[in-house]
DNA sequence: AAGTGGTCTAGACCACTGA
DNA sequence: CAGTGGTCTAGACCACTTG
């Protein structure tokens, strides 16, 4: 029954399954042999089947009903695996600026600041070429006495890094919100493009446990040149191609 | 050492774990308990403390290096995931229109068609009230005798489910491309907006194994109350919450 | 050489689904 | 009731890393 033959027993019956799936042997809804069925058919045990079907369980290919048997999923198109690239990925950095300010009445409802609290602003623009591809601004709260921040913040540490300084990276997640706007007057300057003109407007909120936001940045993107448009994927193609 | 008294063990030993990445305990790049210390402090068997393990590495908070150990990863803040709604998610249908006709040179470029191929082309716009907050076009090649095809077109079929009767649902992935653009006279139209106003349009692609484009959709989204912007997460919030 | 994770065996008992 | 998947035991041998 097993074509491969090569490297680990799992490995095989996982690939010989999922060919089953990929050529249309097995479609949704249908039935896989039991594991002891299979454990016969590749004369192996029960342990070293599960892992196999395991694996296919976990990349959502088929999933598992006690008392029952093993069924092919259907796939979940509608779910997109996005790679948020950071400033350094899009292009060269021109211009940037770090001050401390004084958050006004917006920050401070983004942010849950006391009034009079201050903030990190870290502008910059992203260039390709002679291009200005993007700007973007990002608050942190300043918490004084922070030092490693105030070091980092002069090189070219990504931003949930930085957000990472202030929270246990596991401690935070991060909300992408996407949506198109039309520039407003101070980002097409920065920008070189006519007011009005359209931008993807890409904010990111990096939430604590108790989901409130500790950090903010929002990225106006322009269109040129198949850059400036974000890409996402779903399916079962990314996983071993 | 279990706090966890209840349910299977190794979903004792794997929220301990959890609990220790989480309150800081494990700080990314640090080292966990080796298999048989584990096996040791719980009472079991390696096999037992393997399933804890794998279970965090399938979730991708810990990994393992064979010979040294397991170690606590870095998150990635970057990967987001994301859910496209469908049409019927983002409101309701007032205006629907399938057709079949004769592909132009850009149609025939993006599905890869000869010549002469006909395209069934299907629109859309989506409503939330009075309020027209999408547009939706959608082109699939046109086979003839597929019989299933025409009625289900009828229905409000999602457009992947559709996609999946030409070809089976394993067999193919879809692209997303996010982008900003200003509305087009004719969109602008439907949807009742100036010509101009930015959109949020987001073309997806289904391709097959040999990443040929079987059916293109493109919607044109407008910005209304905290609607018509995408959202999408990243980070261990979305796990067990 | 001792310890680690990776693979695998040959059993066991359980709760559940279906005829 | 026989069959299924879910959990678990108590071993084994391997390739690898580290001192």
């Amino acid at each position: 029954m097993s074509i491969t033959q090569k490297g680990p027993v799992y490995l095989s019956i996982y690939s010989d399954l999922k060919q089953m799936l990929q050529d249309g042997r097995k479609r949704p809804g249908d039935d896989l042999p039991s594991e002891n069925t299979l454990a016969a058919q590749y004369r192996t045990t029960r342990t070293t089947v599960r892992k196999s079907l395991q694996l296919l369980e976990k990349e959502g290919l088929i999933y598992s009903w006690a008392g029952k048997g093993y069924f092919v999923s259907k796939p979940a198109h509608n779910a997109f695996s996005l790679d948020f690239p950071e400033d350094e990925q899009l292009g060269d950095s021109r211009y940037r600026r770090i001050s401390v300010i004084k958050s006004d009445s917006q920050l401070q409802q983004i942010l849950h600041l006391e009034p009079g609290k201050r903030v990190i602003k870290i502008c910059r623009s992203i260039d390709q070429g002679d291009l200005c591809v993007a700007c973007d601004i990002k608050y942190l709260p300043y918490e004084k006495g922070t030092p490693l921040l105030e070091q980092e913040l002069n090189y070219f540490v990504p931003f949930p890094d930085i957000v990472a300084q202030i929270v246990p990276t596991f401690l935070f997640y991060t909300e992408l919100e996407i949506s198109a706007v039309s520039a407003p007057q101070d980002i097409a300057q920065v920008l070189g493009c006519a007011p009005g003109d359209p931008l993807l407007l890409l904010q990111r909120r990096f939430m604590n446990q108790e989901h409130r936001c500790i950090g903010y940045g929002a990225r106006y993107q322009r269109q040129c040149f198949g850059h400036g448009s974000l890409t996402a994927h779903s399916g079962y193609h990314i996983q071993h191609d």
